[in-house]
DNA sequence: ATCTTATTTTTGATAGTCGAAATTAATCGA
DNA sequence: TCGATTAATTTCGACTATCAAAAATAAGAT
């Protein structure tokens, strides 16, 4: 639904094209940031005023490297102790609590295994929970100026995006996460899919990218795929499936993790690829988790030649180019970046999928995105977490202040 | 990207919200505009009186049926003679033009069969021009506020969304119709995609429907789809390839009227339904087009029990709904909805179709969306076309309107 | 004729933007 | 060292939207 034009809304419009601005180009002088947001350098004034005045951000006199003449840039940054979030990474095996101020800056940090059968014995939001605490306990003066919790999830959100409805993660659906969490430690949690995380991380580390749209599929130990449509984050609201990993490759096909028959994930993640390069029946029960080590083999040794291993990455770089070539017919990116440890694999897939690719009739007639490899893979969806909710807490806390509002610093 | 949020901003939007409501709800009271927008009545007095002075829209004053105690309402109605809009719906053998008013209200139409060879020797802009001419000479008065052209294709928009990469129209393709046409009339011309037009007529004919994420699929002489996502129709821009009808159903299949191999459309358009029902090699060409009357046959056929012809809808069940089950892993309505002749012969498809959606993760899961049939058929794409033509108009010629301006009246 | 009621307009305050002019804070050059 | 130059920032006044509240309007009801 549009909104009204009010003063109210020209503020938060404004003060979130401010707030965008310095999140994407760093601290910047308001000459720049009234270049980039095409706001006059007397908004900048005003706008600028009543945010140093909030303590929302601060200036940071002698900090420009650029010595010309005339009156030096005075460059503005995030007034850090303005708000913390907690970021919860969760994922099969492992979850990891992190600590970021609002200019991004990593406080605390706790990793931890996870028990794949935990759940079943434990109740999985007071064990959240308790990390979400000690990361609290840990860090009495941060903690007071928690504005969000944030939380990695895989699997598929339930209708109100507070819950989910399935996961790989065994026993963690059916709950409500978020409104449980919410309640416990009074500010708003927002579960963001790994998938989506991974195209805001995508456009956020290549500006080439942003403003553009992109497909962005993970190949791991699951397929994932998030999209931007001209820069934004496509799917925030209930209909984002994005479930790409489980869109059906081959009907009645190989078992899934999901349980389904003939998933993309079931012949493209890790798993998959093991099972076929080992010969083991498309029907056995996937493993749990693979060893990144046992995946890695599995690479040296269709290097050397193995036929099995070829065999298998062959199957897997179909059952991926089948799944793009039929997202292509419902939605065209202009890039498509592909991630995670599956790069390392991929010209192994690349025959398969470029010919599963050419059996389309959008990739012919048009020629196909442009694919693009992430080899680095170090951190987009930590990356992806923090900015979506840095970037959340600015336009939903931050823009909407009226100027008499004064954040609490810390 | 975000736009600056000034005075010029904040008029065009509220003056797009005024004429939306108007558009959405007919003739109406400043009162009611102003609580279905939101705005106040002062806002509203000012606004309209810019509007009346530049003539987009007049009072229409003892129009009003209630006979309630207190002033009566003075409804606000669309100055008809504001614009006009001249309407293209090109097909496989059949042209229509219309022109329309600002209203809405047709003004005069002409229909043409098109051989379907004759773009072979024709020069197809030529053609369209010719035609279009043809309506401004019939109706010289309307001619001179003439706005848009809108043509509605059947077919892959190339990148730049003014000419087609691919149409199943033969020898349409590869032309810059849009330009072409635009530089001779001197108006902007839109070239819309008939699926996503489909979309457009659907959440206008329902008003449930409005605001929320549909997916609306045709089933007839092709196979198309179009989206919203909570009320904005998918893919305006480049991204939006929605060739759902040639998304591949079964790698190396049946040959489809695109030449690629297990298009959906291969199995499930009338032309489809019919090579299977006679048995013909799926490989065979297609026939250009496929008479009512025979698709109609078909289904009688099925419905006296024989065989073949219900194991072609069967076959035709199961590629849509495949086919939705793959776009639901990426994309997840609320609604769906299907429309089109073949919506006479759902019944015959169902099962296939809903055991095909079974064998997805995400209808599993969250339960499938829900299922509309929308047997009037009567005119969604031309209700689509004309009503995306004249909210084009609403906002990008009239909405932006500063006060001073004069609308030219007829 | 007067009262009541619903719609619409008028009035005055407010909160944003912007352009142009003024101010500030540095380097450059003599 | 001091004025000239330059670039960044602030100040000032005009402008243009909104809104709330009060006033005016146009009907039916009594």
């Amino acid at each position: 639904m549009r909104l009204i034009g009010d003063s109210d809304f020209v503020r938060r419009q404004n003060r979130g094209l401010v707030l965008t601005a310095l999140r994407n180009d760093g601290p910047a002088a308001r000459t720049s940031v009234a270049e980039a947001t095409g706001l006059s350098p007397a908004s900048l004034t005003a706008i600028t005023q009543d945010m140093l005045a909030q303590n929302l951000i601060t200036e940071m006199p002698g900090t420009s490297d650029v010595k010309l003449r005339g009156r030096p840039p005075v460059l503005l940054g995030f007034n850090r102790h303005a708000a913390h979030a907690c970021l919860v990474e969760l994922e099969v095996g492992r979850v990891r609590y992190s600590l970021v101020d609002y200019g991004g800056t990593l406080v605390d940090r706790v990793d931890a295994r996870l028990d794949p059968q935990l759940f079943e014995a434990a109740d999985s939001i007071a064990y959240l929970a308790e990390g979400i605490e000690e990361m609290r306990r840990r860090n009495p003066d941060e903690a007071v100026s928690l504005r969000r919790i944030a939380i990695s999830v895989q699997g598929v959100l339930d209708r109100s995006g507070t819950g989910l409805s399935w996961s790989p993660v065994r026993h963690l659906a059916g709950r409500d996460i978020g409104t449980a969490l919410g309640g416990q430690f009074g500010v708003p949690v927002l579960l963001c899919k790994r998938g989506r995380l991974l195209a805001e991380g995508t456009r956020w580390r290549d500006p080439a990218l942003r403003d553009r749209s992109v497909a962005t599929i993970f190949i791991g130990s699951t397929v994932a795929m998030g999209m931007t449509v001209r820069g934004q984050v496509f799917g925030r609201g209930e209909e984002g499936a994005t479930e790409f990993g489980h869109m059906n490759h081959a009907p009645g096909g190989a078992l899934c993790r999901c349980g389904m028959h003939g998933c993309i994930e079931a012949y493209a993640a890790d798993y998959g690829v093991l099972r076929t390069a080992y010969s083991v029946p498309e029907n056995t029960p996937p493993a749990p988790a693979v060893p990144a080590a046992e995946y890695e083999a599995l690479i040296q040794r269709a290097g050397r030649g193995d036929r099995a291993a070829i065999q298998a990455f062959r199957l897997a770089g179909r059952a991926i180019g089948y799944g793009l070539s039929r997202l292509l017919s419902v939605f065209d990116p202009e890039a498509v970046v592909i991630a995670g440890p599956g790069v390392r694999a991929f010209h192994l897939m690349e025959e398969e999928f470029s010919a599963a690719l050419g059996a389309s009739l959008v990739a012919k007639v048009k020629g196909g995105p442009e694919i693009r490899m992430l080899a680095d893979e170090s951190e987009p969806i930590f990356n992806g977490l923090m900015l979506h909710t840095l970037a959340d807490i600015d336009q939903a806390d931050f823009a909407p202040l009226p100027t008499v509002s004064i954040a609490r610093p810390a």
